[in-house]
DNA sequence: GTATCTGCAAACCATTTGCATAGAT
DNA sequence: ATCTATGCAAATGGTTTGCAGATAC
């Protein structure tokens, strides 16, 4: 968090108000993995004068350097900012994605399937009932 | 795949050329999870008189009546067939998608985070080397 | 015969890009 | 002073929708 943004300065990229504000918002909301557009939203309630260009350039710049991943969920990018492999279950139709703290399970399916030093995420993805109507997951 | 077509018109849907080649094309491309479009592609190789509008409402009618799965990778939507709760390896990179036979592992993970009646599938995503460039995954 | 399907074209909408100005260092 | 960041506005591109004419049943 502070590290990031001193890690920002040391590497030559330099730190605005609003820069600044985007990466508290997605430390702080890490925990729901937003889309890039709820995340702006919260964004301009701290800093109104952040336009969703610079917004873009920063999750990019931060994806670009590793602190940060994305993906997509139902036709939106979404955050994710534990590096480390885990396990999200994600629930599509409510755009819910829970983080799940099983490092043991991790690395069950790790020796299983060959992905020792491989850098990768664990998404569980949960249909709703019937199989009916719903659409992206 | 006749299956589905005789379910189609047992439930008061028509079976047009297109729409059975929209079948077909995806019943044999399931191996590599198509996106729509590149789906679209193939359709219009055997069946030029396809139009896009028609393969997407096939595909979300078959999606709506649960024989097929859509999910995003990197800003397109993907095909997968197989119903059962399985695990795709996934390299968003290379826009690649790898169905993993395991069900002893799938028993395995739904009985660790107690998905037993669940209907889910597993996305394993691969990040490549070093963290930089790569996007959305 | 008629309700559904097709295909064209336009709408949608999150993302992505270009560029002139502002600002961090 | 310099070089990067900001924000506006336009472009992109896959998806989604509306509708008149065509067609499977």
């Amino acid at each position: 968090m502070r590290r990031i943004v001193d890690e920002l300065r040391r590497k030559g990229y330099r730190v605005t108000p609003q820069r600044l504000e985007v990466v508290r918002a997605i430390w702080e909301n890490r925990a729901e993995h937003p889309a890039l557009r709820s995340l702006y939203d919260r964004v301009r309630r701290r800093m109104p004068t952040t336009s969703f260009s610079t917004l873009y350039s920063t999750v990019m710049k931060l994806s670009g350097l590793g602190y940060v991943r994305l993906f997509d969920l139902s036709g939106e990018t979404r955050i994710e900012v534990n590096m480390k492999p885990h396990i999200n279950i994600v629930y599509p139709e409510e755009g819910r994605v829970v983080d799940v703290e099983d490092q043991e399970l991790v690395n069950l399916i790790a020796g299983r399937l060959g992905l020792r030093d491989k850098d990768f995420l664990v998404n569980i993805v949960i249909y709703g009932g019937r199989g009916k109507g719903g659409k992206k997951g």
